[in-house]
Order: structure tokens, then C-alpha cells, then sequence
DNA sequence: AATAAATATGCGACTAAGTCGCAAATTGAG
DNA sequence: CTCAATTTGCGACTTAGTCGCATATTTATT
């Protein structure tokens, strides 16, 4: 993977907030005259599959955000619909209702492709 | 609302496997010869309105599916990647995961966004 | 059953997101 | 510095979905 410019800045934007998320539309609009459309989408998909940015969807629209931690594969993501805020939810309860619904509903979840949405503390 | 011809075609399609969620592209090709394109979008739209189908969201694809019963808004969906099917979770364990994100975690869940993804006992 | 108003359909043109092939440019290894 | 590997920009294309408008269908009214 070569370390263009293009590349470069794409990721220079999302390291500069690191919770926020950006849809591909506004990336491509943000870059119209830096950026070409395609080297864009194609960066898009080359960050995502190499684990450095992350995709999430908010209604029907998908978002890219910067990924912190690789291991996100193994928790869900809380979304506050308002502000756009991720948050990582770690905690035991979550576990045990993933753990239930793989024994008793024998459903395998996949919290990496999981958002759940809804308000949080600031925004309500 | 009128009871026109296309309409009770695509509803039928619905009613027949209740459990069964389409995309619009594949009702589109569908229903390609009888029904014009636009009004499969605009019925998708209105039917949707009226709270008789009920739209989910699969990766980056909107499915429809009938709406058995109307409180969808107070439940979980598991949705299958790979064969789209929709479980609705009734149970304990989701209800008191809710209560926990609710009242330890300050983030109130809105259900009818959220979608779990995973693999059904079938496709597994 | 005939008519008229309300509403829905079909059609074609359009928009906008995203993809693709290819020539030119950039990157990194030796 | 050179050259092969990779990436970019460009323009053309694809495809989902929308829109305006003339025509057709449905429903209510008589």
C-alpha cells in the first residue's frame, strides 16, 4: 500500500476528530477539487478493509469514521442519532445478552455490522 | 387510498410469505412486465406510510417486509445476512439489556432503528 | 348504470451515487 | 537514478430512485 497524497489527506480528516463520522458524499463534495471521486471511494474501501477506518450506517446512509481500536469486531456500538457520537460499549451486561441470544435463540451475532441507535446522555 | 390493480399484486407478493423481506430492486425486476417501475417505488413508499410493510436495512440494502403487528417499535429485529430472514426478539433477557443500557449507560435505545445482524440457526 | 372528481399508473427523462478501464503520474525498492 | 508496481485522474458508464405529466382507473354520487 503506497502512501499517496490523496490517501495522506483522506486520512489526515478523519485523524483530526477522531469520533466523527463522515458519509462518502460529503468526503467526495469535501475533496471536489483536491480529490478525484473515484480515488476517494477507492481509498474508502482500501481503509476499511485494511482496519483503519470503520463503517457504520445511520439509517440509510453509510459512514465512514476512524477506527481507534482494531478490536472492535467483538463489541457492539451504541450511535446517538443526534450528535453522531459512537460509543464502544464494553461492559458485562452486553455479553451476557450476546452470549444468550448465541445459546438460546442459536443466532451467531455479528457486533461488528451492529449499531445500536438511539440518544445519548448530552443529546436527550 | 385507492385499491388499483398494481397495488394488490405487490401486497399479495407480501401476504404470501409473510416472513420474507424484498428489496425494491428485486421487486422491480419482479414484477418488471406488469407493473411500471415508479409505481412499485411509490406503492413501496405509501405502503410503508401506512404501516402495512415495514422496511429493514441489510449492509448497504432496504428490504421490505409485511408488518404482522404494529409494535415493532418496542422489540429488537435479528436479521440474517444470508438469508435475510427477520426475528423478531420477545424476550426477557433483550428487554432487561435494554434497561440496563437505559439506566446504567444514560442512553435510551430507539428498537425500531436498530437491527442485530448475524447468521440464523439454518444458515449457519 | 352513467358521470365526474379524486387518485394512481405508465412513460420517458432525469439525477446522483458509485464503478470501471485506461493512460499518465507517483511511489518505493534496488 | 531507474524501473516495476501501484495509484491517480478522467470520462464514460451503470443503476437505483425520482419527477412531471398525460392517460387510465377507482370510488362516490346521482
Amino acid at each position: 500500500m503506497y502512501k499517496t497524497e490523496p490517501r495522506k489527506r483522506i486520512l489526515d480528516l478523519f485523524k483530526e476528530k477522531e469520533d466523527a463520522s463522515y458519509s462518502s458524499i460529503y468526503l467526495v463534495d469535501y475533496f471536489k477539487d483536491t480529490i478525484n471521486k473515484s480515488t476517494i471511494y477507492r481509498n474508502l474501501k482500501s481503509l476499511e478493509e485494511e482496519k483503519i477506518i470503520h463503517k457504520t450506517y445511520n439509517d440509510q446512509t453509510k459512514l465512514y469514521e476512524y477506527q481507534l481500536n482494531n478490536d472492535c469486531d467483538h463489541h457492539f456500538h451504541l450511535k446517538c442519532s443526534k450528535c453522531g457520537k459512537i460509543i464502544h460499549l464494553h461492559c458485562d451486561e452486553a455479553e451476557s445478552f450476546i452470549s444468550h441470544i448465541t445459546e438460546e435463540h442459536d443466532f451467531i451475532i455479528f457486533e461488528e455490522m451492529t449499531t445500536i441507535y438511539g440518544v445519548c446522555k448530552d443529546c436527550k
